[in-house]
DNA sequence: TTCCATGATTCTGT
DNA sequence: ACAGAATCATGGAA
């Protein structure tokens, strides 16, 4: 619009000054020598100039504006101003300049585009937000990749992120429309009385998508900038610990010292795991590769822990094969699974203390009694051995061998039995060999043998 | 506030 | 790829 008032500016500077250019006005030639002709001519020029400047400022809805348009579009001096004014702007060369301009991809906005529409805020609506988050938990290792209240916390603000985003765009794109078709429209109508080629309105049309882009990428960068903030703040939360639930700790505690030979779960244990304690692999692994390291470390403090665990698996175990052997009498050793339905409620001890009684008056046939002779010990763990090395090996085998390695835990721990057992490498307390590794596997690692089908007795049934 | 327990991460070795 | 080891960072009890 300074375009325009440079015009006006001229052509008045011009016209009223009563000093015509020198590129051959085509005005008519005054007529008559009188000052009062010249001065008539002038004052009817000046009203026309009036009329386009103030014109201009005018509402194009406005009735009266159209009158005094089309009154001045009908006026006799009209063609001559017209060719005035296409000459004046011929000489500033407003036509000619930035006619061939052209605008590269602007690589700015196209990185923004690309990161909005690689987090999901930009393109499409389906899978937008969750792709984005299932990427971002990819991303996070899997670590807290199942944590369904981060995870929805984050699709959530996502989504309110892209809803934002994409109501501002429609905002800035509807205003833009309209204030292009207004401009146009103001263009249009003033090439009646003034010199605009349509390319120059497309020019003006482009000026202005120019200013509407230039706010679009403002609203991209911010709103990128929203996400990366989001992000990183759902990263971040995946290292915030949250302790797992008791009934998670016990269960794998149990797998643990029940498995204290060979602590390694093989992978379907894992994924077994991770399904009760609703936790993921990686933090089952997590959680066994810390469990090694500080058993190790400190043997002595998870003694008790150990014994606890011990003697609650070491009840199922005698249970189970108290039921195999029932269940051999009764049933064909073949059926699979059958007399192992166990349920933990049946064992609720408040102690390691209370268990180990348990366990010893099991084995003693006394009560409170812990002056068991070592060779009984000795003879009920050969027997437990033969129980689930021998007879009973294509059923309870894996299962109760797992259950036996307790056994010898909780028999090496249990106070007045490790002097008789002492010298036995079957009885070391932690089931480490002298170079500070895992003795080798004598049972085997994972909780669902091939022989087993599901509901079988693990270690760890209870749930 | 301090201290310990514990889940997660990172680095290194195999 | 997996395990061990060290370390970080947080939760929770004292």
């Amino acid at each position: 619009m300074d375009e325009q008032a440079r015009i006006m500016q001229t052509l008045g500077g011009v016209n009223l000054s009563g000093h015509p250019g020198q590129g051959g006005m085509t005005l008519p030639p005054p007529h008559g020598h009188d000052g009062t002709d010249v001065d008539g001519r002038k004052q009817d020029i000046g009203d026309i100039l009036h009329q386009i400047m103030t014109i201009t400022d005018q509402s194009l809805d406005e009735a009266q504006a159209k009158n005094r348009k089309h009154g001045l579009n009908c006026h006799r001096m009209k063609p001559a101003l017209f060719s005035v004014l296409c000459e004046i702007k011929e000489k500033t060369g407003l036509s000619i300049r930035g006619a061939q301009e052209e605008e590269p991809p602007d690589p700015q906005l196209m990185r923004l585009d690309n990161m909005l529409l690689a987090e999901g805020v930009a393109g499409p609506e389906k899978g937008g937000g969750a792709a984005a988050a299932a990427a971002a938990a990819a991303a996070s290792g899997g670590a807290a990749g199942d944590n369904s209240i981060e995870h929805s916390d984050y699709r959530a603000k996502l989504t309110q992120i892209r809803q934002i985003y994409h109501t501002e765009l429609e905002k800035y794109e509807q205003a833009c429309n309209e204030f292009t078709t207004h401009v146009m429209n103001l263009l249009r109508e003033q090439s009646r009385t003034r010199p605009i080629s349509p390319k120059e309105i497309e020019r003006m049309v482009n000026i202005i998508h120019r200013k509407f882009s230039s706010i679009q990428m403002q609203l991209k960068q911010s709103t990128c900038e929203a996400v990366m903030i989001l992000r990183s703040r759902f990263l971040d939360a995946r290292r915030k610990r949250r302790n797992f639930s008791k009934q998670a700790t016990e269960i794998l505690n149990e797998y643990f010292y029940s498995h204290l030979s060979n602590p390694y779960p093989s992978e379907e244990a894992k994924e077994e795991l991770a399904k009760k304690c609703s936790i993921t692999v990686s933090q089952v692994s997590n959680w066994f590769g810390n469990k090694r390291i500080r058993y190790k470390k400190n043997i002595g403090k998870f003694q008790e822990e150990a014994n606890l665990y011990a003697a609650k698996t070491a009840v199922n175990a005698a249970h189970a094969v108290a039921a195999a052997v029932q269940n051999s009498q009764t049933n064909s050793p073949t059926t699979p699974n059958s007399g192992f339905q166990m349920k933990d409620e049946e064992f609720q001890l408040d102690s390691a203390e209370n268990k180990n009684t348990l366990l010893t008056n099991m084995f003693t046939g006394s009560s409170g009694s812990y002056s068991l002779p070592t060779p009984n010990t000795g003879d009920l763990f050969m027997s437990m051995q033969s129980l689930s090395g021998d007879s009973y090996q294509g059923q309870v085998g894996a299962n109760v061998q797992s259950q036996v390695d307790t056994l010898r835990h909780v028999i090496s721990q249990t106070a007045g039995y490790s002097d008789g057992l002492g010298g036995n490498a079957m009885y070391s307390p932690h089931s480490l060999n002298a170079n500070g590794g895992w003795q080798d596997a004598t049972t085997p690692s994972s909780i669902i043998s091939p022989t087993e089908g599901p509901g079988s007795v693990h270690s760890d049934t209870s749930i």
